[in-house]
DNA sequence: CGAAGGATCGTCT
DNA sequence: GACGATCCTTCGT
């Protein structure tokens, strides 16, 4: 499979949210490989979305969503938990990421296992900072370019979805926008 | 099985 | 100095 180009996160942050679903997070270790399958994702974009990092000002944190797309941005939060993001937006705003939620285990399981100090499937990787953990994914890797071959990239599938659409989880403002995606 | 509270610290005001 | 794009445990039903 190959890995999705620039030209797929240069659209709407919503629309990319929406096609990132089903698609598959690599992330290499040495000789090792983890990886899993996309199924689901929140976009946040700039100036019209209040629960956006970047809506206010641009900073040391945010300031990679108003850069290249395609890019990591990883982040702290809660004293404890790391979020995984893509840089995604189009020509019409000025910053956007899309929050990987979600993914289903693929390859590394036994890994994934080991990083989340428990064997149940269905808590190992279903949430944004239980994915960060499993997967070893930390700030180092913030601007790290997902469109390259490297030790963290998004691959091409040829899955065929159906998305439904909610509110975005843990935000007290833009509670009106159903930018939440998920596989059904 | 749902609600509530604690953990814990970088980032922004 | 307050709080958060969360997670886990505990407690009550």
């Amino acid at each position: 499979m190959n890995i999705l180009p620039k030209e797929f996160y240069q659209k709407d942050t919503v629309a990319v949210a929406k096609n990132l679903l089903g698609k598959k997070l690599v992330r290499k270790i040495g000789d090792l490989q983890m990886s899993g399958i996309i199924v689901e994702t929140e976009a946040y974009r700039h100036k019209d979305d209040p629960a956006s990092h970047a809506f206010r000002n641009i900073t040391e944190r945010n300031k990679i969503m108003f850069g290249d797309v395609g890019m990591a941005y990883v982040y702290f939060t809660y004293g404890i938990h790391y979020c995984f993001n893509v840089v995604a937006k189009n020509f019409k705003i000025d910053a956007g990421a899309v929050l990987i939620r979600a993914i289903k285990p693929d390859k590394g399981i036994t890994r994934m296992q080991e990083n989340r100090h428990m064997k149940d499937m269905k808590n190992l990787t279903n949430g944004p900072g239980k994915l960060t953990q499993a997967l070893e994914i930390t700030k180092e890797h913030y601007g790290m370019d997902l469109t390259k071959k490297s030790e963290l990239y998004i691959e091409d599938t040829t899955n065929v979805v159906k998305i439904s659409k909610s509110t975005r989880v843990g935000i007290k403002t833009g509670t009106e926008l159903l930018w939440n995606f998920k596989i059904k």
